[in-house]
DNA sequence: CGATCTGTTGATCTCGCTCAACGTAAGTGG
DNA sequence: CCACTTACGTTGAGCGAGATCAACAGATCG
């Protein structure tokens, strides 16, 4: 496991996170002022249901996954936020508290900006705004994909897009799974046994390879496409 | 029907939308005159999937249904376009095309602004950036919402929500449902005949009352909110 | 090394989809 | 205004994808 050799995490969040693209170096050194950084441990809380959401956070290294909890308990995985994403749009525009659980999947450092700050900051710097803006833009298209594809199409399909989309994602055809399948399965709106069954089924009709537990090959990306 | 007495739909559009709010005078009558307004009658399409997304919509007078088509041909409806909302955050961050479809769902005024003039704007009225964000955060969460809702709950209690948020909405317990039931089961996931036997089991276990054909009554908010 | 968590496989059940037939409204043109 | 057409809605019967329940097998970890 790689140490953290350095505490540059604000920098970092201003470096590499896409809304911040473009600003001009002294807004940059602004938004540095303003950021606090938090670390966790994999499997710590980022926030959680019922915690006030009054700032934005911004994944300056590592992976956590962002999930709804049902009244019936049952969890639905959001999204995975990779190095750069950000989350807590709920908190840009009201008083409101989290609807959600974000949980860190290994460890990571995240970059903190309070509503205020951050709302002024949008004020003083139009860019920002703009990318924002855009950010949100790609969010919405991206959750109307998910809705469209859990209610439309199959498991097996659903699942053969995420194995070709994760493939494409690392840019290699042999691919070792960034999730546990349980995570898998609620990403997929389905259950980890259907997974299980899907992924034997796939490789059986000799679309996928499982090289070892979680790590596949690609063997047929047409197919995998074509499946309703 | 209420005649449209006056040709005000670029005026309209400005004073209606929520985006639009806050905004200076002087930078309510820009934003008019870079506004073209078109008419749609009740079946005809404000876009297709594969127009190309150049513009933000924004909905000046009537009602619009937007929907995703899966590759098997399914429809899933995405949202419902009110007076004051808008849609085509697409066309806001690159050249792409619709992978949707607006239909008109009866006689509707749309405004138009080009992502050219939309983005200038954005720049030069940061107020209006910061607006387009919140209203972005809004959508987001309700579409996390409708993803979690989908997959992690039965028919029955989706469409007692259904029934409980449109009744809210319309502040009415006796309402008139505004979209066929053939449109209510495409938002849900579901089809037209599942919805009919479900309407008629929540009849029958006396927490709704059929009125007319798409007429209801909310009996018991209590035990639709319970429906696992 | 036990203990706990994650994944696999099998057997069973069920919700809701599909297909089909019929009923009802709503528009169209004579 | 009524026959005709075309959409929408309802009801029934049967089926199937996938959930659930249960038992077991690896993993992972203190």
């Amino acid at each position: 496991m790689a140490k953290l050799a350095h505490d540059h995490t604000a920098e970092d969040c201003v470096e590499l996170v896409t809304i911040f693209q473009n600003l001009s170096e002294t807004d940059l050194e602004t938004v540095a002022t303003l950021v606090t950084d938090h670390h966790y441990k994999s499997g710590e809380y980022l926030f959680t249901a019922g915690d006030a959401a009054d700032s934005l956070l911004i994944l300056a290294h590592g992976q956590a996954k962002v999930f709804q909890m049902a009244a019936n308990g049952k969890e639905q995985m959001l999204r995975i936020l990779q190095t750069g994403d950000f989350d807590g749009e709920a908190a840009l525009f009201a008083n409101s508290d989290h609807n959600s659980f974000a949980q860190a999947l290994m460890d990571t450092d995240v970059c903190q900006i309070s509503r205020q700050d951050f709302q002024k900051l949008m004020q003083e710097t139009p860019e920002l705004a703009v990318n924002m803006v855009n950010a949100l833009g790609r969010r919405v298209a991206q959750l109307e994909q998910q809705t469209t594809e859990v209610t439309t199409s199959s498991v097996e399909s659903r699942l053969a897009n995420y194995l070709l989309e994760t493939s494409a994602g690392l840019d290699k055809t042999v691919f070792t799974l960034p999730l546990k399948k349980k995570d898998i399965a609620t990403y997929l709106g389905t259950t980890p046994e259907t997974i299980s069954r899907k992924l034997t089924s796939l490789a059986k009709q000799g679309m996928i390879q499982k090289i070892s537990n979680n790590e596949f090959k690609i063997l047929n990306a047409d197919r995998l496409m074509m499946i309703d």
